[in-house]
DNA sequence: AGCACGCCGACT
DNA sequence: GTCGGCGTGCTC
């Protein structure tokens, strides 16, 4: 506190940049933690937050003055206790996660004032026959919105304007449309089966109890894990307390809103990057009141003000999309949990393949399992079978096996569809000449360009670089010599319709011309089963219902195993376990056929057994020895540069000033296994140690008195990283 | 993230 | 001589 002036104050406001710790401000106002202030900074205004003082004096002497107390919600306590927390646990600048919390534009704040008309009973001097359909919409005397009556009316809203002149209708301010609208909890009560009877009770008691829980709720797609966990939001709605629902790639779940709406009455509110600025800023502000019980979103969702949040749902927790890989590296699904046990929060993991990670904590009765065994329409797992592909090899330039070939035909020939799952986009993932042997690969990255033959275009997958197929070699000049080698998804619709050329076949691909809405579309074509042959890449695999489908053949089971990573068994399974999932819905026997090089890997062997346990044993035994997560913890570090060289020596003397701990292992610098991404060289340090060291600690203090990066040198650091490329 | 300051190449 | 390229570093 200043001394002079005794209502002037000094506070601390973190500004959402890339910066650690709060400025110092005077304020003549009282102002509390959390208060939102605009700030001068430099020569321009920021918004920023009043945070909790580090009780060290401020740097400067001359303090400028906070500008004035933002017209917002305060973010709530809780909230910046967990920026924090984040900010120490992924060794961010704590600027940068308060950045994902302010996301939201906060001058945007008010809606749009729609303008309503309604009928005065003065009839206008002349009548027209859309004129006439404007008042006969309007003669209840009700208030409309001028676009919705001009619509409903089918008539311009030039129509409407010239009666408001006329006086035959009078305009009125409509009061702004809420952004969602509270869910009724008995809306629309379903019935349960037994084991959903169970888990329900569990998870509305976890609710009830108002403590911090963790619950996995297990089970297979179609074994209704969604209409369980209603159960415990409806448990929250009674309470008038508030629930998250995180969702892995929030685009395409339009089909999950409409499911909630069946159960509660209305949609929840929406968070993802796709909303619209006002809207979003209204949303945000609606949470914080409390005016909005259930926010559905993405990862970023984690970062909204709720005020008393009383459930957190992690949908599909074992997938990718949970983890964020740029800017703050931070894997949403455990800061949801940490957020909950922040807010003495029920928290809900879902999924039929937990993360290895969830599922040892399930193991060890740190989370409590709700299995739900039964499929809800009582159809059959599919019966699953082995192609060896050393054996029945489907020859040069094909990749369909006889048998599964033969499958095929069996299971058009009844009418029925078929799916076959590649995890690979484009024509081929490799070209090359084949008169000296060029390879195609990106100017800015390590990696081969990637034929996309229907866009007659090279890609790069990693950095988007794109380039037209070169007539000639840029290396011999030899013309028309390239070869395309291996296959995707195109490639395998070129053999599929070559063998099949009566069926029907459809290629859906996440890279495809016309986005979501296409996508949609096709979508919509298989269910109605306009479709006989669906060639998909892992797309397919994410929770859409395809009724028809007798049979899946899963081309190349072991694409995805053959790199370093210490995650590629368990992504694989999981993969190949849901596409394996999408046969025999509802259809009686449904089958599968997975082509691959290695039947006695114990991925496949779990698949093919049925028995998931196999998988999560063997796994589980084989990241303990290792002392891999979740057993150590482990940091990534990635020395960037614009050359190689920078690169490296960076690296090399980090790693040279890393101080030794009997608990501290460091791997590398290595090159990167992906050396080179938007032009810039990588190299990589890994260090790990057990999981009861504070590896977060060790590493920030190591990188603090190491020399700090020059030139082009970037440092980033990934904590628990997910992927190894 | 902005925005200013700073040190080397092609212009009125 | 100056305008301006963007590399570097700071913002209470």
């Amino acid at each position: 506190m200043a001394a002079k002036n005794p209502t002037e104050q000094i506070v601390d406001v973190l500004v959402p940049l890339a910066v650690d710790r709060p400025y110092s401000y005077k304020a003549d106002e009282a102002l509390r933690e959390g208060d939102i202030v605009y700030v001068p900074l430099g020569s321009r205004e920021e918004t920023g937050v009043v945070w909790p003082g580090s009780g060290a004096k401020p740097a400067k002497v001359k303090l400028k003055s906070v500008i004035a107390k933002a017209d917002l919600r305060p973010l709530p306590l809780e909230l910046v206790k967990l920026i924090d927390w984040i900010a120490d646990y992924t060794l961010s600048p704590r600027g940068m996660v308060l950045r994902m919390a302010l996301r939201r534009s906060a001058e945007l704040g008010a809606a749009r004032e729609k303008i309503g008309v309604r009928v005065t009973g003065i009839k206008p001097e002349r009548m027209t026959e859309a004129r006439a359909r404007v008042l006969s919409l309007l003669e209840n005397g009700l208030l409309r919105s001028k676009s919705e009556a001009a619509e409903e009316a089918g008539v311009s809203p030039g129509v409407i304007d010239g009666l408001v002149d006329q006086g035959a209708l009078e305009t009125v301010a409509l009061p702004p449309e809420p952004v969602a609208l509270p869910p009724d909890a008995d809306f629309a009560v379903p019935e349960l089966n037994p084991a959903q009877a169970v888990a329900a009770k569990e998870l509305r008691d976890a609710v009830r109890a108002k403590r911090f829980s963790v619950s996995l709720l297990d089970g297979v797609t179609g074994s209704g894990k969604t209409e369980v966990y209603f159960e415990a939001v409806a448990e929250v709605l009674k309470q008038k307390r508030q629930a998250l629902i995180l969702l892995p790639e929030i685009a395409l779940t339009t089909r999950f809103l409409d499911r909630f709406a069946e159960r509660f009455g209305v949609r929840p509110a929406e968070w993802h990057s796709e909303i619209a600025p006002r809207k979003r800023a209204r949303t945000w502000e609606g949470v914080a009141k409390g005016e909005i019980s259930v926010v559905a979103g993405a990862r970023s969702a984690l970062f909204l003000p709720f005020r008393d949040l009383g459930l957190v749902v992690i949908d599909e927790e074992h997938d990718p999309a949970y983890k964020q890989e740029d800017g703050v590296h931070y894997h949403a699904r455990d800061m949801a949990v940490v957020r909950g046990s922040m807010a003495q929060a029920a928290v809900v993991l879902t999924s039929a393949t937990p993360s290895i990670e969830t599922e040892n904590n399930a193991r060890r009765g740190r989370y409590k399992r709700l299995q739900l065994s039964e499929r809800y329409s009582g159809t059959e797992v599919p019966q699953l079978e082995a192609i060896d592909l050393r054996k029945e090899n489907p020859g040069k330039g094909r990749w369909i096996s006889p048998r599964l070939e033969n499958a095929i035909k069996e299971t058009v020939a009844r009418g029925e569809q078929v799916l076959l799952f590649l995890n690979r986009r484009g024509y081929a993932p490799l070209t090359l000449c084949r008169s000296c042997g060029f390879r195609m690969r990106c100017v800015n990255c390590d990696s081969w360009l990637v034929e996309h033959r229907y866009r007659k275009k090279l890609a790069c997958h990693h950095c988007g670089f794109e380039m037209p197929p070169p007539q000639h070699c840029p290396k011999c000049e030899a013309p028309d010599s390239f070869v395309p080698i291996g296959p995707g998804v195109e490639r395998l619709e070129e053999e599929v319709r070559a063998a099949f050329p009566e069926a029907r076949t459809l290629v859906l691909s996440s890279d495809m011309a016309g986005g979501v809405e296409r996508l949609r579309a096709e979508l919509e074509a298989v269910t109605n089963r306009d479709v006989d042959i669906v060639i998909g890449t892992q797309l397919v695999a994410k929770g859409h219902h395809f009724p028809g489908l007798a049979l899946v053949g899963i081309v190349d089971a072991d694409l995805g195993l053959n790199y370093g990573d210490p995650r590629a068994a368990e992504r694989t399974f999981q993969l190949l376990h849901q596409v394996v999932g999408r046969a025999g819905r509802e259809s009686v026997g449904g089958r599968g056929l997975l082509q691959t090089y290695q039947p006695e890997h114990p991925v496949m062997k779990a698949l093919l057994a049925g028995d998931r346990d196999a998988f999560y044993d063997s796994e589980i035994a084989a990241r303990e020895e290792a002392g891999l997560p979740p057993f150590g913890r482990m940091v990534a570090v990635i020395v960037s540069a614009k050359d190689g060289p920078s690169a490296e020596a960076h690296a090399r003397r980090l790693a040279a000033h890393a101080p030794i701990s009997d608990d501290v292992r460091l791997l590398g610098p290595a090159e990167a296994p992906l050396s080179m991404i938007r032009g810039r060289h990588r190299w990589r340090l890994l260090v790990s140690s057990p999981r009861n060291f504070d590896l977060s600690y060790y590493v920030r203090e190591w990188l603090a008195a190491a020399p700090p990066a020059k030139g082009s040198v970037r440092v980033q650091i990934d904590v628990d990283p997910q992927s190894f490329l």
